[in-house]
DNA sequence: CAAGTACTCAAGTGAGTAGTTGACAAGCCC
DNA sequence: GGGCTTGTCAACTACTCACTTGAGTACTTG
């Protein structure tokens, strides 16, 4: 087979992956199913899309292989096929942060108001872990139990006020939520630190932990 | 600033480094850049694309901030913009090699034919490497000049029968070229095998390597 | 400066894509 | 089965994109 007909047969497959991309509401989608499998209905709530285009989209996504689906009961339940899907997305907005300004200014925006405690990367987040300090996973249960960072403890943000005291004082607390454009840890190293423990926050969260290859539990296969 | 106002405006610039991809003919320009800086016409001429219809693409990349460009004489030397973006065009490939059967197949079929020598993975290459083994890049000089792995020796395929007795004989020789679509290491591991050396071929070539972070001369910066 | 090279731009056509609406299918519960 | 929920499909309009053609710009060379 001639170098050039090879090109010419495999990269409209490369471009259709890249298509399913190309669509804000798709990535936002996408970006969703990171955080755990979703069924149409919910997934058209929280991105404000009515069910039919929610639907269309998906079966883009579908389409490209990005995402696979599942019935249960009479509901269809999508999610994430495979870890690279994860690690591609993640690849997509890495490019957007470090050569878009716009991306830059508005995630500086948005997280400008409210940094409570100080960051690590994961690197020595792996590293604290394993010095005694406690990873505390503040999304809700669901989120959770779909795939968490191994040795995670699970305190959603709205149970957190009535919880403190399972949390060891004397221990340092590394909070994480769902990324980069995610409020959930903030805010609980906001409360955590009113009430006096020694709390940082994770650089991004569970989507980047898992594109790395980092240790988990559970998650996409 | 809310959540559904920040996701509004963000994610349509994530959706348009997407779109910038979403073209077989910008991925294949794209992937030429990986190898190196070129000028316009040559791309054209590579892709066989007119040149008027590679300016323009090579300007939707441009606008995504994906290559950059810099005049030299009358010419117009595109270049690729950041390690990330090279990052995010190995993910998607492995997206498309690992999720889609059509591209599994075509890769099988174009190396069916010819796999001379025994494949190492990057990371036994760079453990081997250590070892006394010789890193050898067969790519056209000008493209070794633009980046290559650290510690590697150039001799362009084209050159190599005349320039055998530059290589040691003792050593293990690990050859690689642009990467897994391309031939040119397998035809000069199948030209050492035949005159007694002992040669492997690296898994994927200079892209994926420097889009893990591993040791490099030159290359995006 | 004139001629030539390398690239970009503008306009036009045909193809493809997004979102809406209303009809339809598949499974649940009484 | 009848009525309900959940999701898909088909058809339509408005919009966007790809490639070609021919003109225009930027720089070099004689």
């Amino acid at each position: 087979m001639s170098q050039r007909k090879f090109k010419d047969e495999i990269y409209p497959h490369f471009a259709r992956v890249a298509q399913a991309l190309a669509s804000d509401k798709r990535l936002e989608l996408l970006d969703i199913l990171t955080q755990g499998p979703r069924h149409v209905d919910a997934l058209a709530q929280e991105t404000g899309m009515s069910v039919a285009n929610s639907s269309q989209h998906l079966q883009t996504l579908r389409a490209a292989r990005l995402v696979e689906t599942a019935r249960k009961g009479n509901m269809i339940i999508y999610r994430v096929a495979d870890p690279s899907v994860m690690n591609l997305w993640v690849a997509l907005r890495g490019v957007a942060e470090s050569r878009l300004a716009e991306v830059k200014q508005l995630a500086e925006e948005f997280h400008s108001a409210r940094s409570n405690g100080d960051v690590v990367t994961r690197d020595q987040a792996e590293v604290l872990a394993h010095q005694n300090a406690v990873l505390l996973d503040v999304r809700p249960v669901a989120e959770f139990e779909s795939g968490h960072l191994c040795g995670a403890i699970n305190i959603p943000l709205d149970d957190l006020p009535d919880r403190l005291e399972e949390l060891p004082s004397e221990r340092r607390i590394i909070a994480y939520c769902r990324g980069l454009y995610c409020l959930l840890a903030d805010e609980a190293a906001a409360l955590l630190l009113a009430n006096g423990f020694d709390v940082v926050r994770l650089e991004g969260g569970w989507p980047e932990w898992q594109s790395e290859g980092r240790p988990v539990i559970g998650g996409v296969t």
